[in-house]
DNA sequence: AATGTCCGCAACCGCCTTCGC
DNA sequence: GGCGAAGGCGGTTGCGGACAT
C-alpha cells in the first residue's frame, strides 16, 4: 500500500489474519476481555498491534456478527439511511443489528450506490468517457500520431463565477423555487465524484464544501430551505425539504447547470 | 488456454475525538 | 487548560477471484 507502515517497523505483522491469529484472538477476548487494545497483543502473544487486533475483532470475529449476503430490506434501510446522514458508516451500522461500518461502507461503494440514479449517471459517464478516449487512442494511432489526444476536461466554477452565482442579498426562505430536473443533463459537465454526494449533507448534519458545489448552492434563492438550516444542523428540516425537491436529482440538476454555463444564475433556475 | 481488466473485500492508514492525568 | 494515550471513524489500498477478450 502506499502509505507508510506503522507496525511493520516495530516487527509487528500485517496483512491478512491466519486462522491460529484469529483463535488466539478470540480465546483471549473471551477469557479476559478487550480492556485495553493497546497492550492486547502483548498479553495475548500475537504480533499484531492493538489497532489490528480491535478491527479484526470488531469487523470479523465479534459472535455476534451476521455474515453473508444483505438483504432488500437491509439495503433498502442503508440507503435511505445514508440518504439521510451521510457517509456515517457507524450510525448507520448502529440501525443495522450485526453488520459492521466496514461491511456497510464496502456493500455501499460496490452495490448500493450504483443503484441510484445520480450514481448511475455519474458511472455510466465514466464508462463513456472512458470508451471516448480509448476511441481516440485507437484514432490517433491510425493517423499515426499526428494528434495530440487531450481528455475532455470538464468546466470549471472559477471565483467569478462564485460571485456570479452568490451576489444575493434579498433571501426568501419561504418561497419556493421549483428548479426541473433535467434528466439529460449537457454533456460537456462537470463529473461527480463520491465525495460530491457525500458532502451535500454532511456526516454530522452540517454541511461541508466541495471544490465547486459551495458556489452553486451559496445563493440560498436556490433552495427550497434556507442553507443555514444545513448548517446549524437541523437535519430533519434539511432532508424533508431535500425529498420534497427530489432529493439529490435536485442538487445534480442545479450542480450540471451551474457547470455548463459561468451565467447561470437564478433567474435560470427557475426556468 | 492465456492474458488483461474489473470488482469485491479485508485490512491498513491518518485524522479526529475522548478520556485521564 | 494542556498534553499524551487510546479508541473510533471514514477513506483508501492491494490482493485475489471472476469475468471478458
Amino acid at each position: 500500500m502506499g502509505r507508510a507502515p506503522c507496525c511493520e517497523k516495530m516487527g509487528l505483522k500485517k496483512g491478512p489474519w491466519t486462522l491460529e491469529e484469529d483463535h488466539i484472538l478470540i480465546n483471549y477476548i473471551n477469557t479476559n476481555g478487550h480492556g485495553n487494545w493497546r497492550a492486547l497483543p502483548k498479553q495475548a502473544g500475537l504480533l499484531r498491534c492493538g489497532k489490528s487486533c480491535r478491527l479484526r475483532w470488531t469487523n470479523y470475529l465479534r459472535p455476534d456478527i451476521k455474515r453473508g449476503n444483505f438483504t432488500r430490506e437491509e439495503e433498502d434501510t442503508i440507503i435511505k439511511l445514508h440518504e439521510m446522514l451521510g457517509n456515517r458508516w457507524s450510525a448507520i451500522a448502529a440501525m443495522l443489528p450485526g453488520r459492521t461500518d466496514n461491511e456497510i461502507k464496502n456493500v455501499w461503494h460496490t452495490h448500493l450506490k450504483k443503484r441510484l440514479p445520480q450514481y448511475q449517471h455519474n458511472h455510466d459517464r465514466k464508462r463513456n468517457l472512458k470508451q471516448k478516449e480509448q476511441d481516440l487512442v485507437n484514432v490517433s494511432h491510425v493517423k499515426n500520431q499526428n494528434t495530440a489526444y487531450r481528455p475532455l476536461s470538464p468546466p470549471q466554477c472559477s471565483s467569478s463565477d462564485i460571485s456570479t452565482l452568490t451576489t444575493s442579498d434579498n433571501l426568501d426562505h419561504n418561497s419556493t423555487t421549483d428548479v426541473s430536473v433535467n434528466k439529460s443533463p449537457p454533456e460537456n459537465v462537470p463529473s461527480l465524484d463520491d465525495g460530491f454526494w457525500s458532502e451535500v449533507l454532511s456526516a454530522d448534519n452540517s454541511y461541508y464544501g466541495t471544490s465547486n458545489f459551495p458556489a452553486i448552492i451559496a445563493d440560498q434563492q436556490f433552495l427550497q430551505f434556507p442553507l443555514s438550516s444545513l448548517v446549524t444542523g437541523e437535519l430533519e428540516n434539511a432532508t424533508s425539504s431535500l425529498s420534497s425537491c427530489e432529493g439529490m436529482d435536485f442538487w445534480y440538476d442545479l450542480y450540471t447547470r451551474a457547470g455548463e454555463s459561468a451565467e447561470f444564475d437564478v433567474d435560470n433556475a427557475r426556468s
